[in-house]
DNA sequence: TCAATACTTGTCTATATAGTCAACTTTTCA
DNA sequence: TGAAAAGTTGACTATATAGACAAGTATTGA
């Protein structure tokens, strides 16, 4: 760790930034697909084609490069997170959040493979994170649906329940892709594949909740 | 490996199967909690409490072991699979599915969090088995979906879609336990808050798919 | 231009890991 | 009972892995 305080001339150095993340891109695969005891720094090096020293140098160590890409991911999650606001048509709003959310499986699969690794995992590495922001978010959500609820606009569900319904249902287009592909007879999702898909779930989350 | 031609006498044993079994769950969980490459021999051992040589004695080798473990969550799968029947009424047919497979989220985790860290991984070990089985078991079920929508039974929806959803909401109770906890509040999902959202579930894909 | 700082990387080390092996104990059955 | 087969395990080896380090090169600003 380079811990200089700085004082001095030079400038932040875009050089910095461009290397960080080069590494961290291929380090959020190598991760995404085998886990953070299963990847090794050797691999990520050659992904980002860079020698394994160099990763040294901007990280202090293996963990210390995973908490940057998890760091890295969950900022990406926070944009979809929010877009699921207090509106006053659930119907609109429901449909936006589902189209935001498999938007962002389709253009950020491995971002959802790591989080999902994470959490299967028994998500060690992210108890400060689901302690904090997303336990207040959950709540915060819950009482837009429960105000919905009270107002006759969906049916008289547990919030909770239809929430993990749609995380679940966008999250496995990512996730489960392999599934999907043989299943489909596809070589690949379409971005057209994917919008029939989310056409499918808001079809059914909205109808089924009574909205 | 032992490849003795076995002319001689000598009993099947129950030894075998009964360390094989020891181990083979052992291996189970911490193949689901680290991966296949994540996974080592030695704390798979220790969590059996045998000596590592032990596991070789009974497995080729690692990857001889992880074929294994999955060879037996397969034969779990399937008997939850064929629990989607053919069968006129498909409230009735689907209501009974989703039971199943809440019910076998519930009470094999690690199974179905091992399926799931293979199938974020690209199923590399899993070809095979979705290439055939699985494949086969998905045709037949979507034939049946498309024989309930020619009879006006339920919406004119894509059947792939309504599968899916139903397999990621009902494995996302075991594979995101810990984000499910902390959102619920809970220490562990009990029976009843099981049932609860597997109520929750049939009640959204039913209703949301017009049956 | 030049000195200070940022960045790069080949080489090295300690440890962890998969797998082997041969000596050993236990179980079986004739 | 005893010999053959099944099962057990401590000690070993080769390799992979995380990480340190020092000697180097490139970049910056005064």
């Amino acid at each position: 760790m380079t811990t200089s305080i700085s004082r001095g001339p030079y400038k932040p150095g875009r050089i910095r930034e461009q290397s960080r993340d080069l590494i961290l891109q291929a380090a959020e695969a190598e991760f995404a697909c085998h886990g953070f005891r299963g990847a090794t720094m050797q691999r990520i090096a050659e992904s980002a084609q860079v020698p394994k020293a160099n990763i040294h140098y901007y990280f202090s160590n293996k963990l210390g490069l995973y908490g940057a890409v998890l760091e890295n991911t969950l900022n990406l999650w926070d944009t979809v997170f929010n877009e699921l606001s207090s509106q006053d048509d659930p119907a609109h709003v429901l449909g936006r959040y589902i189209d935001a959310k498999m938007n962002f499986s389709r253009t950020n699969p491995t971002a959802s493979r790591l989080f999902a690794k994470e959490m299967i995992s028994g998500a060690p590495h992210l108890s400060a994170y689901l302690q904090q922001d997303y336990r207040l978010w959950f709540k915060q959500r819950m009482s837009i649906f429960e105000s919905w609820i009270a107002q006759g606009k969906m049916d008289d569900l547990d919030p909770a329940h239809v929430i993990f319904m749609i995380w679940a249902s966008t999250q496995y287009y990512a996730d489960f892709e392999p599934q999907i592909l043989i299943a489909t007879e596809a070589q690949s999702q379409s971005e057209a594949s994917y919008r029939q898909a989310a056409n499918s779930i808001k079809h059914i989350i909205l109808k089924g909740c009574g909205i």
